[in-house]
DNA sequence: AATTTGCACAACCGCACCGCC
DNA sequence: GGGCGGTGCGGTTGTGCAAAT
């Protein structure tokens, strides 16, 4: 059995909020506060529940709310508080002035989140190909690398990474040189990628290999890649020429470069 | 041009927590 | 200590709009 909505059950209206309401809502509050939610529609007279009018003053009609859209420094420290604090938006809000809850709740699950998934996935692709030995079948579908998103390397780095920073990656680990070194199989993405389509994993790669070999992963935010790339040796940065625009896209771009160094002697061609 | 589909965001619902009596 | 009301929070739904077909 559901219960039945209150509003609807005081025959209090429901839905989009109107002009006309808003400017009373605002104007009643303005004059006397907001100290009881509950008593408030009617002593402003509107035809809400309390719940409604608490909603509509947080989310839209607070004076402090920022409009517009956020800008990529919001949304880096979104992705940055919500792997720390996993769905707490109150919190994530909390660090960021003018944006709601709801507000950033709804940016996560249109915006962000996808554009992890997508870069997660590019990243394992990238990996893969390169760590897989193509003499031989297509290794585990699920290596431990498998789950390691990109932006976790990125949060445990520090801002101005020089390629000294980093040694290579093997196995389920990466090893940042004096700084700390994340094992996989310790990390619980559970909450920060709850329902990841492992079908994805089902589709044939985008490149091919014929090596395997380590290779060292460098993930930097947009705001460094300026620095980060000026102190890289470009014979460091492998160059995927065309594959290049096939793995990697403007989200990629957008939140972060990867490069990749492969280890040894490995060459373009590799790829 | 009409219809369908997907996206973005506002709003709602139910539960948990807290303070008061 | 337990009941109750008010509030806050997170998950989910509804709606409008734009893009795709």
């Amino acid at each position: 059995m559901v219960r039945a909505p209150c509003c609807e059950k005081m025959g209090l209206k429901r839905g989009p909020w109107t002009t006309e309401e808003d400017k009373i809502l605002v104007s009643h509050i303005e004059k006397n506060g907001h100290g009881n939610w509950r008593a408030l529609p009617k002593q402003a007279g509107l035809l809400r529940c309390g719940k409604s009018c608490r909603l509509r003053w947080i989310n839209y009609l607070r004076p402090d709310i920022k409009r517009g859209n956020f800008s990529r420094e919001e949304e880096e420290t979104i992705i940055n508080l919500h792997e720390m604090l996993g769905n707490r938006w109150s919190a994530i809000a909390a660090k960021l002035p003018g944006r709601t809850d709801n507000e950033i709740k709804n940016v996560w699950h249109t915006h962000l989140k996808k554009k992890l998934k997508q870069n997660q996935a590019k990243t394992q692709i990238i990996l893969q190909s390169t760590t897989c030995d193509s003499n031989s079948p297509r290794q585990s579908e699920s290596s431990d690398l498998d789950i390691l998103p990109s932006h976790q390397a990125y949060a445990s780095m520090s801002p101005q990474p020089s390629s000294s920073d980093f040694s290579s990656v093997t196995d389920a680990s990466v090893t940042l040189n004096n700084m700390s070194h994340i094992k996989v199989d310790d990390m619980d993405f559970s909450e920060s990628f709850p329902e990841f389509d492992e079908s994805i994993w089902s589709e044939p790669p985008l490149v091919e290999t014929t090596s395997n070999m380590p290779l060292d992963l460098l993930a930097v935010s947009t705001d460094d890649q300026s620095q980060a790339q000026s102190q890289f040796n470009p014979i460091e940065r492998v160059d995927l020429g065309d594959n290049y625009d096939s793995i990697l896209d403007d989200d990629m771009d957008f939140w972060y470069n990867l490069f990749i160094r492969a280890g040894g002697s490995t060459e373009l061609s590799e790829f």
